[in-house]
DNA sequence: GACGTTAATGACACCGAGTGCCAGGGGCAA
DNA sequence: TTGCCCCTGGCACTCGGTGTCATTAACGTC
């Protein structure tokens, strides 16, 4: 039936496609893994080889995007303050092409307002709050358990959280200006505050 | 068979005790919820009435704890700079009786380290964020959806954690200590920082 | 061309969380 | 006693997720 050998990763990257259509069309509870599995053309045993949990069809390959922000931070100048590079680092990771927007926008859609999605950001983040706080821990000569680093790594992707929430309900704006002006705020101490 | 009628929120207080007492024990996962019932002497329908997902069974009453920061945060002294404010409703909130501690430490090392719970405590700080952000909304007259009202109620969330965890590994430093430390990084701009 | 090997797939059965529905029973007021 | 209400348990069901096994297609070797 099918026409020749499929290429290796087609099917992983169609599988995420469908999925994310459809939580976005009908909501991310109101889909079942047969739906997705019945759009993508295979079975529902197959989607679970590709994606551990229904949850992680939404993420793209996170791992390598954490791993690419630690990337980042080892290579950013020793002069430049602590805070700077880690907004350096997360404006640069989060660079995307223009094309690559709207479909940035549905996932970050989904992961931030639908509650199941939400929940599971807290287990992906932890990957990316250990490679800051292990960023910190290197410029500062403190433990990457001690209070700044893991303090810095916890506030810093607050910031970054935030500023994702107000690029999704902001057209206009571009991310990575939203990025820049929340670090600011944090780097500042909050100077519009009485 | 039961002996007379029982105090209402007896029963509840009773399943949450079995409940955490057994995650602590055997691990969050490994407990299924009839293990929890049987310890309780209720049915597993009847746990599903008391509390709506497992893991609800490990957070007390929080919408109390989060009505109570809201007021808080309300009768704060409005010369205060707000930063301090937040610092001091969060510290207040968190003044546990020493009786409680034990407690407190059972239920925190829970959320703290089970993937399961870490996960589901997005969706619970969720409502501390909005009390948080409607708070510094009231204090600057700007939106509680702006960014900085959002920035302040992620960011001192996030400290709030990290002080939570630090106090977890940390026998000797009380709580409120560890809250103030961490707020105090976070109100200076980490002067620590190179 | 026949053969054994390997990886991908699908079918099936199972577990556990969570839900809807209904029946039984005890407390309480009239 | 009767009727009402609330708490409870039992049952069946949905859905996410997992272990197991058989099938099939691709590939290298003889």
């Amino acid at each position: 039936m099918s026409p020749v050998t499929e290429a290796p990763g087609d099917v992983r990257a169609r599988v995420e496609k469908a999925a994310l259509d459809l939580f976005t069309l009908k909501g991310f509870e109101q889909v079942i893994i047969d739906d997705v599995a019945a759009a993508a053309g295979i079975s529902r045993r197959t989607f679970f080889r590709y994606f551990a949990t229904k949850a992680d069809a939404v993420w793209g390959d996170f791992a390598a995007h954490a791993a690419r922000l630690g990337t980042l931070l080892a290579a950013t100048d020793p002069q430049q303050p602590v805070l700077a590079s880690v907004c350096a680092a997360y404006v640069e990771v989060n660079d995307y092409a223009a094309a690559e927007l709207p479909l940035l926008r549905e996932r970050m859609q989904l992961i931030l307002t639908e509650p199941a999605l939400l929940a599971h950001s807290q287990l992906r983040y932890a990957e990316i709050d250990r490679v800051v706080a292990e960023h910190v821990a290197r410029r500062t000569g403190a433990s990457a358990a001690a209070l700044v680093p893991r303090l810095v790594a916890a506030t810093t992707r607050a910031a970054a959280t935030t500023a994702f929430e107000l690029w999704l309900t902001d057209e206009r704006t571009p991310l990575g200006r939203q990025l820049h002006d929340a670090f600011d705020q944090l780097t500042e101490g909050f100077p519009a505050l009485p």
